[in-house]
DNA sequence: TTTTAACACGAAAACGTTTTCGTTGCTCTC
DNA sequence: GAGAGCAACGAAAACGTTTTCGTGTTAAAA
């Protein structure tokens, strides 16, 4: 059984060594008001019963915790997670704890875990919104938070109607080079397989494809673009997003190209031509939206929009943290808005 | 511009009302002690300003903090994203925040990871311990961090060596029972495609392969098992993994049943696999280990042991808490180690 | 009228720090 | 030998709470 010892205070250690608490908080930090006799005994005893500041006492006293929060809608995800490593990378590089809440793509448990973190428990949040506050468009408690003076940046999906810093993907000039890259591949009838309008990021990559067919004096055609409803969790219902591809195929015998928005979209398509009988990418080429583990490990493996996430993860903690320490006001009143450069990474499913 | 509205605390509402700050507290708190008017007063007041109560200031009262600290090797990983998801959410229910640090597997980052946490800015741990410190097998800064009177609380990768809860998969169970069903779909020459021991887990599914040979009367046959040298990162060293499996393949040619003991192996064993002309699951059946995304979307799908990663994220979390929590010193001291019992998942890569 | 009890509230300590501002003794200077 | 100056230390406030223990006022009981 091991002995018990708890954590020593500046207190147990004045009274050990019959001095006040002021003499041996000076005496560690080598004040030059203590005497080096005096010093050496205080860091001598401290070092030996391992005396460390209690941080929530410190936290108190100088009114900023040195831990920011991120809240994203989702953990068991590729780019999510891929963010919190980068912001982890840098937080932990400039001193900082990062403390983790899940909304689970809920408007309600977004707003309560910002409540719950926002009373002193953080100095600041990076977030990525719920789907159900972009279709709410519900933005009061981002709003409310910031008129506390606690400083937010967004990143991925963000919305204009709030006013911050911002760290998002360069999605209409990916989504465009991708398409541009198939057309280029000599594709005549390109497909989309994109999700519905609401999600930010889907409608600019959507806007993306249009743009690159204009572009090459291509029409759009509105039966080659297929909507997915993503409000239901598509990992449990790939038949019917399978179905609804293969309908896709049928109806449209001559598509010998894809862009999908992401990679499970791309991977469904795939597996469908394959079904069909379709060869890729020499009767089909695919093209798909970040470079998870899907894309890398697919067979064939997959031509992708990497969005560099972990590069966001980094930028947006510095932003938050360059914010948090700034002296000057000025500083802290200018938002901006930082946009990552796009990817294309090619693989097999293109040739 | 938005007004900054500082947060507003106890003392504030008390010279605005012109009454002590413990009559501000107790209103709040519905005392008796104080009068309905005087309630009603500063309840109205409290909430038209919002006020919360500071977290930091509770926390250095009550000496706890309600948050819990989860120690990860790394968080773009399946099994390990989805554990956090499972303690962030009985954490959330039970009134408690996490926050997360990652090791990057390396027995440095773990130790001054801890360190930073364990000075008061968390009630207790969760963590899954570093290849590096399971190399090394330098336990000190568990043992330090408990003898503090710090609970810990370790998954999936742990030691016998350090005396605390636990929740492990059940690894030599599902390993042998996938090997069985391996064995029951007439497989006669299963190969073994693992890790170098010093993983625990590792070490564990290789025994449980054997121990299903073993009860099949099948005799071991060391040229039928690969060991990976994991050290290195494989996702980088995809081509060397893949020759290695090429060989075991050629060298052997009468294999018709494969044991991975993670997803990645058994996907490369099925690319190298289909690369040698042979058919999935008629010429040769795969099963792999961790239930995660690449199993389910690969063709073919990957039959493979699930161990319920966010159960032990959920498990691990109300062991923690009900130890934080528990009155009694009595259940404070006793340890537990929790096993969750794996689940055979078949898809399409076994008959 | 005096004692008691209930009521409504405030003062202060405590959690563990840091920091400002004294307050002692000294030694040195003239 | 008186004042100045310095070296070494301590008291106390502050951060924002909660809670214990007074304390004063008023109404009821003796």
């Amino acid at each position: 059984m091991l002995i018990m010892k708890r954590k020593i205070t500046l207190k147990q250690i004045a009274r050990e060594l019959d001095v006040s608490i002021s003499t041996v908080s000076k005496a560690l930090r080598n004040s030059v008001e203590i005497s080096d006799d005096t010093k050496q005994k205080v860091q001598a005893f401290a070092k030996l019963y391992n005396y460390r500041p209690n941080n929530i006492a410190l936290s108190l006293k100088n009114r900023r915790t040195n831990t920011i929060g991120i809240i994203i809608p989702e953990i068991v995800h590729h780019f999510f997670s891929k963010v919190i490593r980068g912001v982890e990378l840098v937080a932990n590089k400039r001193g900082y704890n990062v403390i983790v809440g899940l909304s689970n793509e809920s408007f309600a448990k977004e707003v309560i875990n910002m409540e719950m973190l926002a009373n002193g428990s953080i100095d600041g949040f990076i977030l990525s919104m719920s789907k159900e506050t972009l279709q709410q468009q519900d933005y009061h408690h981002f709003n409310e938070t910031m008129s506390q003076g606690m400083p937010i940046v967004m990143f991925d999906r963000v919305v204009s109607d709030v006013n911050c810093d911002k760290v998002i993907v360069d999605d209409f000039n990916g989504a465009k080079n991708a398409v541009k890259k198939l057309i280029n591949n000599k594709c005549k009838s390109i497909a989309l397989i994109t999700t519905k309008d609401y999600v930010s990021v889907g409608k600019l990559r959507t806007q993306g494809y249009l743009e690159a067919l204009e572009e090459s004096k291509m029409i759009p055609q509105s039966e080659l673009i297929l909507k997915i409803d993503d409000s239901l969790d598509y990992e449990v219902h790939l038949e019917k997003l399978e179905a609804e591809i293969e309908q896709l195929f049928k109806s449209n015998e001559k598509i010998d190209g894809v862009f999908a928005v992401n990679e499970l979209y791309a991977l469904s398509a795939m597996k469908v031509a394959r079904k069909l009988g379709l060869d890729i990418p020499n009767d089909i080429q695919v093209i798909g939206f970040t470079d998870g583990v899907l894309s890398k490990h697919a067979t064939p493996s997959l031509t992708t929009v990497s969005q560099h996430a972990q590069q966001m993860g980094e930028k947006a903690a510095d932003l938050l943290i360059n914010k948090l320490e700034s002296e000057n006001d000025e500083e802290e009143e200018r938002f901006q808005t930082l946009v990552i450069p796009t990817e294309l990474i090619e693989r097999e499913s293109t040739k």
